[in-house]
Order: C-alpha cells, then structure tokens, then sequence
DNA sequence: CATATTGTTATATAATGCTTATAACACTTT
DNA sequence: AAAGTGTTATAAGCATTATATAACAATATG
C-alpha cells in the first residue's frame, strides 16, 4: 500500500493518508475496483489507531473516492467525472487555488514559473525527489 | 481591511487571517510598509479575541509577510523575492502543488484546464465572475 | 512630559479536534 | 461455523484553538 507517516508534515495523520490515496490514484498505483487495506492492518502496519485509519477512510468516502459496504474491503470508486464547468471546478478548488496562488505570489514566482511546478506533479505526481541539496 | 470570516471554512480563525491577508497583498490592495489594522481593532470587528488575532499575525511573521515591532502597527514586510530554484519553491510548495494535482485529477480536469483556473487566481486575485458556456 | 496607542507577556479556562484504547456488533467471504 | 472486515459505542488523554483578564513595554501623539 506505500502509505507513510510524515512525522514533520503538521497534518493530522488521517488527512495524510486520505492525501496518499488520492495520489496512488492519480498516479494509477490504485485504480477503480481496487481494495485498499483492511483499516486495522493498515493501522497496525503504522502503528497507530484503528480509528485514525477508519477516520481517513470516511473521509475518502465523503469526497466519493472510495466506496465502503459493511463485510466488505474498502474500494477504489468509479471516478466522478462530474464534467464540472470552470466554475464549478472553481468551488471545488477554489480554496486551494486562492491559497497556492497567493503563497506562490509571496515567493515571487511568476505564472509561468508555478505552471511549470504545478506540471510536475500533474504528470505522474511524483514530486521532485530530490534530497536536502541540489545541483543547480 | 476587509476581513471576513467564513463559518463554512473548517480552518481556524486565525488561519483564514492569514490567508486573506496575503492575498490581500497578491491583489496590491496591500503593499510593502502598509500598515495592518491593530490587533485590538481589527479583534473587536470580528468579534474574536484579541490573542486570535495577535496569533495570525504571529504566523504571518514567522513567514516573513509583515514586521512586527513592539509600539508600532503591523506592517507588510519587503518582498522576501528569495529567487528560489524550482527544487526550492517546490519545497515550500510541495504539499500544496501534490494535493491540488490529486484532487484536479479526481475531478477530471485537465492540465489545461487547471492551468487556466489557476491563472484566474493570479491574475489579480479576484476568484470567478465571468461565468458562461465554457468549451471542455 | 503626559497620555494614548499598540504590540507583548502571563495566567487561566473552555471548547474542539485528533488519537488512542477496548469491546462488541453486523455483514460478507471462506 | 469461522474468519475477515466494516461499523458502532464508550471512554480517556492530549494538543490545538479560542476566550477572558490583566499587566507590561515600546512607540506615537499632543
């Protein structure tokens, strides 16, 4: 399941792993009808609570990424696809948006510059991997 | 000063000070050495506490948004405009780029497509307006 | 200088959110 | 029938957030 607990990310630990899974979406690790962990071996394999997994689970439901039945394995959703005009995608987002454009704005990176970034992770959502320091 | 809060955002208060003061700095309504309204004053327009609002601009500080200097009002700092490489911004960004890019794909949109919402954001800040037929 | 303004520090309290801990229950699969 | 799995319930501990007061320190104002 490649899920981590990133002790300095101050996320609580459920938003996380709902993050996670989105990602293994996106990057196509998960796809639709595939079975996630049962929630108490994931929470056993990170050694937290049972609840905290269940917690993120109700979450991903919430948001209709993942399907729950009782007796059954928690499953990757049939995408929504709500073909969502701009503006529709826009309440969806729109917080996010708001935020990253105003913090991107405040590190003076320009348009071109936060696209390029943004592309990265659009690609395949693997981010940059690069350790602490970097060639340039 | 225009600061509003919104009971619908799960965010602490505080946080959505944050939020809106830097991008109330994005769309120029402030600029460098701007003052912010005093803590007292802009606690009692929101019917908050005084210590809500000293703990935003607390934040704000630590970020390197605005000064803050003991008998003087808040002010908006000097652009930081540390030229940061791609890896760099990617850093501070990381989070917010990784969980924008997921749940842009949960919906359904395109690279594209994101791109221009987000373009509404940085343009000038100001969200949505021009609504219409949009082609997908 | 005197006073008001403003950020700062210090306690204390309450409310909420997050996590853990146990236990039992209900549905599904084997 | 048994095991696996999601679900509900209850309780407790801890951190975060917000409130309430009060006093203090540096700056601005008159």
């Amino acid at each position: 399941m490649l899920i981590a607990i990133d002790e300095r990310d101050t996320r609580p630990i459920y938003q996380q792993i709902v993050s996670q899974v989105k990602e293994q979406i996106q990057r196509g690790e998960l796809q639709q009808g595939d079975e996630l962990l049962p929630v108490r071996e994931l929470a056993d394999s990170l050694g937290i609570n049972l609840h905290t997994v269940r917690n993120a689970y109700l979450k991903l439901r919430d948001q209709g990424v993942i399907n729950l039945r009782l007796g059954r394995r928690a499953r990757v959703a049939r995408p929504r696809r709500i073909p969502a005009t701009a503006t529709e995608a826009d309440m969806a987002l729109g917080g996010q948006l708001r935020e990253l454009a105003a913090d991107a704005f405040l590190l003076g990176l320009s348009a071109d510059e936060l696209h390029a970034l943004l592309d990265r992770h659009l690609a395949h959502g693997s981010p940059p991997e690069s350790d602490s320091k970097e060639k340039k």
